[in-house]
DNA sequence: TCCAATAATGTTATATCGTTACGCATCTGT
DNA sequence: ACAGATGCGTAACGATATAACATTATTGGA
C-alpha cells in the first residue's frame, strides 16, 4: 500500500501512514540485509512525524533526547542509511531531510516544497525525469542522478491565499 | 548572440565569451537600473573565467586579492546580485555559483554538472519545467521556482571514460 | 550646488551545516 | 570463543551562510 502523492497537503490517518512506513522499513532492510537499528529506526520516526524535511541538527537534538549520541555524526550516519535504502530523501534546496512516503516502489520523485506551510510532497518523477534525459541527451550528456526540487505552494495554501 | 548550451562542455573562445557576457551583463543592469559596480563586475569576471561552479569562499579569496572585502558578505551579496539579475546561478547540489551563459534569454535551465570534469553546462529547461508543471499542477501544487540539476558525465569525459 | 535619502561596501561576530579521525561496543559468521 | 566487520559515540574541525551595524559612495531633489 503507498500513499498518494499528495498525502503531504491532506488529511490523513497520519499515525498508520508512519507505522506503514515503519513496517516497510523493516521488510526493505531485511530484504538488504541491512540492520534497522534503534537510532535508524528512531530517525525515521522523527522524520515521519511531520510531512515536512528536518535539518540533521533538528534530528539530532530529538535523537538526543532520546538518549542517543549529542554529536553530527550520530544523525548524519543515521540519515544517509536511511537515504541509501530509499526511506528518506535528502531535499538539498533545504538542506534538510524527509521520510520517504512510499519506499517500496523504486522512484525518483520530484520534491513539491510549499513555501507557506513547508510541507514537502514528492510527486511521480517519470515525465520530468525522461523530459530531462532527453535535454541532456541532446547535448551529449548522460545523467547519473538528479535532483528536482519545486518551491511553491500546496492545495491548502493555494487557496488560502486567494 | 548566446552561446551554444552546451559551450561548457566543448572548446571555444572562452575570452570572447567572457568579453560577450560582460557586455551583456552591462547592459542588462542599465536596463534594470541596476549599478554594475567594481565587485560586482569582478565577481562576474571571476565565474566566467571557468565553465565551473565556485563556492563563495573561492569567490572571495580572489576578490581580497584583488583589494576587495575579505568578510563574507562581501561576496554574498555580490553573487546574491548576479543571481538576482540573472547573471548568474546557484547551484545548490554544489553550494556554488556559475556566471549565466546566456543572461539575455529569460530562462530557466537545467544544470548538468559533469561528476569528472565539475563543468556546468545549462541545457534548455523547457519541456522538463513544462513536465514539472504538469506533475506538480495533477495535485494541485503550483510551482512558484524549482532547481533542476543533473550529475553525470559530459561528452568529454563519456568518451575518455568509454 | 549642496543636502538628505538611498544604496553599496566593509567589518565583527555568530549561526548553521557537514566531515575527519579515532576508540569502543556490538554483531556476524565460523 | 574468536576474529573481522559493522555500528555507535565523542572530540575536533572545516565549510557554508547570515545578522547587525558602521562607513562610504551615489543619486535625486530643493
Amino acid at each position: 500500500m503507498s500513499l498518494n502523492p499528495s498525502a503531504a497537503f491532506h488529511a490523513h490517518d497520519h499515525n498508520a501512514c508512519a507505522q506503514t512506513a515503519l513496517e516497510q522499513a523493516e521488510r526493505i532492510c531485511a530484504k538488504a540485509g541491512a540492520r534497522f537499528t534503534p537510532v535508524r529506526r528512531r530517525t525515521l520516526e522523527i522524520l515521519l512525524a511531520e510531512h515536512r524535511a528536518l535539518g540533521a541538527y533538528d534530528v539530532l537534538d530529538r535523537l538526543a533526547e532520546d538518549g542517543f549520541g549529542k554529536q553530527p555524526p550520530v544523525a548524519y550516519r543515521a540519515l544517509d542509511f536511511l537515504v541509501e535504502h530509499g526511506l528518506a530523501h535528502r531535499i538539498r534546496r533545504l538542506n534538510a531531510f524527509a521520510a520517504c512516503t512510499h519506499p517500496q516502489d523504486a522512484h525518483a520523485p520530484v520534491f513539491l516544497i510549499c513555501s507557506d506551510c513547508d510541507a514537502v510532497a514528492e510527486a511521480p518523477g517519470g515525465t520530468v525525469r525522461d523530459a530531462l534525459e532527453q535535454a541532456a541527451g541532446d547535448i551529449g550528456f548522460s545523467v547519473a542522478r538528479a535532483s528536482i526540487e519545486a518551491v511553491g505552494l500546496c492545495p491548502a495554501c493555494n487557496e488560502a491565499a486567494a
